[in-house]
DNA sequence: CTGTATCCGCCCGGATACTG
DNA sequence: CAGTATCCGGGCGGATACAG
């Protein structure tokens, strides 16, 4: 468990109990989080490309959703000891297993959601 | 759009560019939202008995959630003019088509995530 | 029974500056 | 290049009281 909050920490045990479809919400929910494991499948691998691709997002939320994407085993962070240094993110293969998931979601939202919202 | 502020939109709109994905995370995104949609599934079609099942939801939150769900057209709000008062929701077609991905998306969770998490 | 109104704490996420 | 540190504001969600 990430979380370090030990208050009302039950509700989250409670609902993850109900309705195990919180702990993928918990893993994706991140603002951010779906469109990073799509730019990264489609090839942006460095810290500072995903940063071009999404210009609005910042450094910090940036590292802090790879970082928990890295813990949540869904993305592999290879850091190559050089000057200047160099990172590269790629996908695990759980991630990968995940991604079809996402396109059916991907498409009913564009059946149902952008299409009459 | 549901959003008052109007600050900092172009995220918003430039995010759900780059990533329609996230126009499905802000509809199912809720902390309850996709339990409702299975619970509601599963029969529960009144207040009280929603609440019954997730003891831990406050009157506000469910309240809140379920009118969001009717907004997106994701379920029915029936009202019976009856004393006393009774209220009955049900699932929309288009949250019956969603189904299947979500069941989807929990197996992917089930199998990757409580698994090892 | 089925909610609304009000207040409030907390955490997410943003802005900016700094570092190896 | 690839981040971390710090501060901060807004909104989500919770607790409680009240209403039709």
């Amino acid at each position: 468990m990430r979380k370090t909050t030990s208050t009302n920490f039950s509700n989250e045990e409670a609902l993850a109990a109900i309705c195990p479809m919180h702990n993928v919400m918990r893993v994706l929910g991140g603002r951010w989080k779906i469109a990073l494991l799509y730019f990264i499948h489609q090839g942006h691998h460095r810290f500072g490309l995903l940063q071009k691709k999404m210009p609005f997002i910042t450094t910090k939320m940036l590292s802090a959703q790879l970082k928990e994407l890295e813990q949540d085993d869904l993305v592999i962070r290879k850091i190559y000891a050089e000057m200047p240094p160099r990172v590269e993110y790629s996908l695990t293969e759980k991630a990968q297993t995940l991604l079809p998931v996402l396109e059916d979601l991907y498409n009913w939202g564009e059946q149902y959601i952008t299409a009459q919202a």
